[in-house]
RNA sequence: UGGGGAGUCGCCAAGUUGGUUAAGGCACCGGAUUUUGAUUCCGGCAUUCGAGGGUUCGAGUCCUUCCUCCCCAGCCA
């Protein structure tokens, strides 16, 4: 049924594709079953996808949320229309790409949910596969006069692109022949110079309005190792220069990038129409489309500052659990699914937004609702007494552990005369509205009894150190009298003497202030504020708690909601089986004491 | 002050060629269920589309002037 179409999936980019597709726009291109010029693909058979798409991080650092949103964007269209979407790695620098990160993005986008080797198709590439191709390119470039080598400095050549309102100036060089362009351009490949010593620069416009299109540098020097083609070169191809490339290799129809691209579509339009005119590409041409990046508010996603964090240890790392790295929502127990409803449910559009963290945290909370096993765990652990229950008597409550899911059954938990529970549900003196403990209140112990407070021990400096109790004894749940009373407040609670404590780590944001770094009221004019300073000092805290025995053995990463509390997933790392150790995903809601009633 | 984008409910976001009551989600507010103050459920929630003019029988959609915000002067991506 189409009505069954999600329609907050509509955005302008599927527009987009359901235009082309309904004008056949890609339908005759041919594919040859991997990357290649343009005589090479047409050479293969008409390409099976209706439209490709590509997710092209640079390995050099770790995923973020905002990826995520891209990664959803590109693989959930391809998806949709039954189309592929590659993983490329934009490896075109040197000095900044690890192994390492290659690693962790592969990882990431696998965890989201998305494959890109299925139908018959690897779709794994990289472009520093294609650098043979893009040299070959720039000196096709050279030989039709729309490249030339340029020995200007780096300074130089700043100095004579103009400014914003005033045009450019031409370099000296610029007129050189193309024979002595393609000799020197041959030269800087076989490293007979310097970094720096020349640059090959697109020959277009040095008085165009869009800075772009003012001769932009397409492939510079740099004798540096790179990850993976090691030694092999020391011309390296500019992102502008590679990116239109990889995307035409790759037989891309819908090339989908960020906001700030958006000056850089003209010039991938200019370089990809003289590569086709010169026989190299295979049209149609992949077309750039631009949609505006996420921000969301208490965190930064910024890679520079990420890895601020990291080396300045304000974090343990790149999965540190409060960190908006893809690693870090892993260990922390966010869901992958979380991710594709967020993405679903903020949509795609060119007008710059920010997003509440909060719209995230509910998505976790709707998906981990569903399917993750309730426990019981009491975080803030105060002692409840229950004085008419015999001592050394255990019984057994059972406990469903979805209360949504019959069929994911029941389990025991014991039940003694002396448990735990939270030092927030006792209060000697309650406000009104409050129907837990206090002396003389009734309320149920959860798959338990009712109980009525008689009382409390303190201290010496008057802390309560006990609550008494005495408990109804047809009160029990599931018995035939469990609705003998009608009590309020239902509390959590675990057996003292059959408790597992464990440490648990509750997270908070990372910042303190919505928009980290940004200035504030009050600041002084023309200072930047360090975002580091609006670090929240409180973003994790470390408790031991009790948790029902269950709870001990649990297998790492398995989150549960712990009743009346939230969702928690034991540590990936460090907890083990009979020492759990977790994490705190994201909180409960909690309607008490806010506004409500 | 050059060029490129964007401005629709608190936050997102639909709104093809102008057509009659401006989708949906989140948040919020009611109310119902509830052995999680959770979940679920039901109801409410823009006479108005950045502002002003204009064209038209009719404009968020066309014209015009203006305002605000974002991006661009790396041999980064």
């Amino acid at each position: 049924m189409s009505s069954e179409k999600n329609v907050s999936s509509v955005n302008f980019i599927r527009n987009i594709i359901d235009a082309d597709l309904g004008a056949g726009k890609y339908a005759a291109r041919h594919w040859s079953g991997q990357p290649g010029p343009g005589p090479q693909q047409c050479a293969g058979r008409v390409d099976p996808a209706p439209v490709r798409t590509r997710f092209p991080p640079e390995p050099n650092g770790y995923l973020h949320f905002g990826h995520a949103k891209s990664i959803c964007l590109n693989f959930g269209l391809a998806r949709d229309y039954g189309g592929r979407c590659h993983l490329r790695f934009d490896d075109t620098n040197p000095e900044k790409e690890e192994d390492e990160y290659v690693r962790s993005i592969i990882a990431a986008v696998r965890w989201l949910g998305f494959s890109w080797d299925e139908g018959g198709e690897d779709n794994l590439y990289y472009a520093s596969d294609y650098f043979d191709w893009m040299i070959e390119f720039a000196e096709t470039l050279i030989r039709t006069g729309h490249a030339y080598v340029d020995s200007q400095s780096a300074e130089e050549m700043r100095r004579s692109r103009g400014t914003l309102t005033e045009p450019g100036l031409a370099s000296p060089f610029r007129e050189r022949s193309a024979e002595e362009n393609l000799a020197l351009f041959r030269a800087m490949q076989a490293g007979e110079y310097p970094d720096g010593a020349h640059v090959l620069r697109a020959k277009i416009d040095m008085a165009a309005p869009n800075l772009n299109l003012r001769d932009p540098a397409i492939f510079r020097i740099r004798h540096a190792h790179h990850h993976r083609t090691g030694d092999r070169f020391c011309v390296y191809p500019m992102y502008t220069f590679a990116h239109p490339i990889e995307d035409a290799l790759e037989n891309i129809t819908h090339s989908i990038c960020t906001l700030e691209f958006e000056d850089q579509r003209p010039f991938y339009d200019w370089l990809l129409e003289r590569l086709a005119e010169s026989g190299l590409l295979q049209r149609p041409l992949p077309q750039q489309i631009e949609f505006s990046r996420l921000n969301l508010t208490y965190v930064v996603l910024s890679k520079r500052k990420l890895i601020q964090l990291i080396e300045e240890r304000r974090v343990a790392g790149w999965d540190d659990p409060r960190l908006p790295t893809l690693a870090g929502a892993r260990r922390r127990g966010y869901p992958p699914e979380g991710f594709h409803l967020f993405a679903e449910r903020i949509g795609v559009s060119k007008s710059d937004s920010l997003i509440d963290i909060s719209i995230l945290e509910e998505c976790m909370r709707e998906t981990l609702n569903e399917r993750a096993e309730r426990r019981i765990a009491v975080l803030d652990p105060l002692r409840l007494i229950i004085s008419n229950y015999p001592e050394g008597q255990t019984e057994l409550c059972q406990a469903p552990n979805h209360p949504l899911k019959p069929e994911l059954g029941k389990r025991d938990i014991p039940f003694s005369r002396e448990l735990w529970i939270e030092r927030e549900d006792f209060m000697e003196t309650p406000p009104k509205g409050y129907h837990r403990l206090y002396p003389g209140n009734r309320a149920r112990l959860r798959y338990g009894y009712v109980v009525e407070c008689t009382g409390c021990v303190k201290d010496e400096n008057g802390n309560v150190t006990a609550v008494l109790c005495e408990y109804l004894p047809d009160s029990r749940s599931g018995t035939p009298g469990a609705d003998n009373y009608k009590v309020k407040g239902n509390l959590h609670w675990v057996s003292a003497a059959h408790a597992c404590a464990a440490e648990v780590r509750l997270y908070d944001r990372l910042f303190a202030v919505p928009a980290p770094g940004a200035r504030r009221e009050g600041d002084p004019e023309g200072i930047e504020r360090d975002f580091l300073d609006d670090i929240n000092p409180d973003s994790l805290s470390l408790i031991t708690a009790q948790l029902e025995p269950s709870l001990s053995e649990a297998a790492h990463g398995a989150s549960f909601q712990f009743e009346r509390h939230g969702y928690f997933a034991a540590d990936a790392v460090d907890s083990r089986p009979g020492a759990p150790v977790f994490n705190r995903t994201v909180t409960l809601k909690d309607s008490w004491g806010k506004g409500g009633k």
